[in-house]
DNA sequence: ACGGGCGGTCGAATCGATTCGGGCGGCTCG
DNA sequence: CGAGCCGCCCGAATCGATTCGACCGCCCGT
């Protein structure tokens, strides 16, 4: 007894053969109530808790439980409130398959363990874009895996891509800041590549980019401001976006540039970002809105922040929850197409026109 | 051609039967290095993907996943810092593993899915303490998968649980208060139940209370401070501690309270909360330390919190860390024993002697 | 009273890989 | 030159549950 009792067992203690056993815990099939009855008493006797999952999995072929590749690592990715919403949407996108979800860790290559290449998922979900995409894709293709992105850049027809108007929408709140009067725009940007080089963006930084979402949004800034400078935070954090504002705001020895030679506002590529130039800005000694607007990007509320975050609201969880269906329908056999979202500007209380 | 090919299929392929292909993808064993060549390049040529890990599993007896139990919903424990680094800790500790965490939803009890009744788990860790554990760890215990809890209250001697001292810990910060000279000393506390009850904390709340973390840090904080009055937040966030100040610093009107009628300092049961609690002070009119210390707990750094706060320094990820060795004791066969850490008081700028 | 239909149960194949004992050559040493 | 040994590969059993087709009474209609 020392071993765990298998259905077999039960089968063999309630007297009935393992395939009525089997059928009276799925509920699927014809069983008398009675046999049924039988065969729960013997398993409840034998301490029996359910059929093994791997078994089962293996002659289902589904294991129940759907891969999320954060493309970065377990931790910096639960620092990010726009990651944590998507995960949020996707578990619920996912709830009619009553699957769990396995944190897989970002693709490096020669990490031992679970990995895209060798988990018992049934179909994964790809946050986040960077060069790994394309090598994650190659792997699940070949592993036949359903497999759908967020904000993928570019994936084949077989994948479906969920993705929001980045560059559009930030023209658009660039187009705010422009309706404004201001002029001299700045722009604090997300990580560039895999390596969240950070500092000044110059053209071989813009060259060597990998990362869509930064090139997209600086982009629509670009649109409106082509000459506009930027800055690169490390991570999508407050105190990244500090650091970086700081570069934009005051000279090397930390003192506020003069208003004629800093920019009148700041378009920050997060939420947290801007969280973060507001912090700056209010360390030199300088008003929000007075003297330095700020736009956003994503619509979360910053905890702890006290201003009412000029920014495009972008549907995160939305985005997970339609990553999630979309998972649904592919594990149905149904196809499943990429879909972009709109963000919608909000306009708050730290943008206005500016003071010279 | 269309299903994915076997390694059987592969084996047929390279003229080699099934146990020696398996050898050569798993690399034990003896094959020559001209026959698993071979077999790597039919792989190769029939787009074999490498074994399934269902079938894989089913044989080892293992699956290569560790189940992660959170206790509340996945976005909530996404928010809490403490949650996150323990969980970093934990994929940092089982990495000798090379496990992969598996997210399982709260034990809600009809949940359909993947659960820890039935999941494909090598062993799990539950986090935080609820009336729930009790039910999981039977579950469990049932399935026979070694388990590890955090701060999961009293567990079975089979049951390593790893916790800090939460009471003696809040005592010495209460003592640290007490020696600067602060008489009049409120607490903010966790929430006390699944309800997560907020506002003031009354005998009826605490006896109905079922949060372990709260009631032993109200005991440590009541061990210096019998008659401190204690406000429960909502939930452990900046903002939830903002309101929970607000009922101890300001009258209904959200006037502040006259000096002589506050607390001249106040104990918050998370850094969220302390927080919350600097920024209700200084919403307030009020300055910190000047007017009002404040104490957390964690230890984590709060992104945005411009004071290096006073408070306990509780090795979260050590903790996370400490749980993941844990498991992969038990994994080997080897005995696991509960672990209490110990958490340092910090002493920031928070805290100064009271004004009066 | 007899044949068809049907609910309920059982046998056996299957899912795909791993593992262990055995066997077959070839090489080495006496 | 022969026996022994060793390296490498194969066969077959196994992991535990699911599922499909077969089978067996029993009930019902005529």
């Amino acid at each position: 007894m020392t071993a765990r009792p298998t259905l077999a067992d039960v089968a063999a203690h309630a007297g009935v053969s393992a395939s009525t056993a089997s059928l009276a815990f799925s509920g699927s099939g014809p069983v008398s109530d009675a046999t049924k009855e039988r065969v729960l008493a013997a398993a409840a006797e034998l301490g029996y808790a359910g059929p093994d999952p791997r078994a089962r999995s293996l002659r289902r072929g589904r294991s129940g439980i759907v891969g999320v590749v954060l493309e970065e690592r377990v931790r910096s990715a639960f620092l990010d409130p726009v990651k944590i919403r998507t995960l949020d949407g996707i578990a619920d996108g996912i709830a009619p398959l009553g699957a769990a979800l396995l944190l897989l860790p970002f693709t490096g290559g020669e990490s031992e363990g679970a990995t895209i290449e060798d988990a018992p998922v049934d179909a994964v979900v790809l946050i986040g874009c960077s060069p790994r995409v394309e090598h994650s894709l190659e792997i699940l293709r070949r592993r036949g895996i359903p497999t759908v992105a967020i904000e993928g850049g570019p994936t084949g027809d077989d994948v479906p891509d969920i993705s929001i108007d980045n560059r559009d929408a930030t023209r658009r709140g660039a187009e705010h800041l422009r309706g404004l009067g201001h002029r001299d725009v700045g722009v604090v940007t997300l990580p560039f590549d895999a390596e969240r080089t950070s500092g000044p963006v110059d053209a071989a930084l813009e060259a060597r980019a990998s990362t869509q979402v930064t090139i997209e949004r600086l982009q629509g800034a670009r649109d409106v401001y082509p000459e506009a400078p930027a800055v690169a935070a490390a991570t999508s954090s407050i105190e990244d976006g500090r650091l970086a504002a700081l570069l934009l705001l005051a000279d090397a020895s930390g003192r506020a540039l003069p208003a004629e030679a800093r920019p009148t506002a700041i378009i920050a590529q997060s939420d947290l970002l801007a969280a973060g130039v507001i912090h700056a800005a209010e360390e030199l000694g300088m008003t929000v809105p007075g003297e330095l607007s700020v736009v956003g990007f994503d619509g979360i509320r910053v905890d702890g922040l006290r201003h009412d975050l000029t920014t495009l609201d972008q549907p995160s969880t939305d985005k997970g929850r339609a990553a999630g269906e979309a998972v649904v329908r592919l594990l149905a056999g149904e196809p499943a197409t990429s879909l972009a979202f709109t963000s919608t500007l909000h306009i708050g209380d730290t943008t206005a026109p500016p003071a010279r």
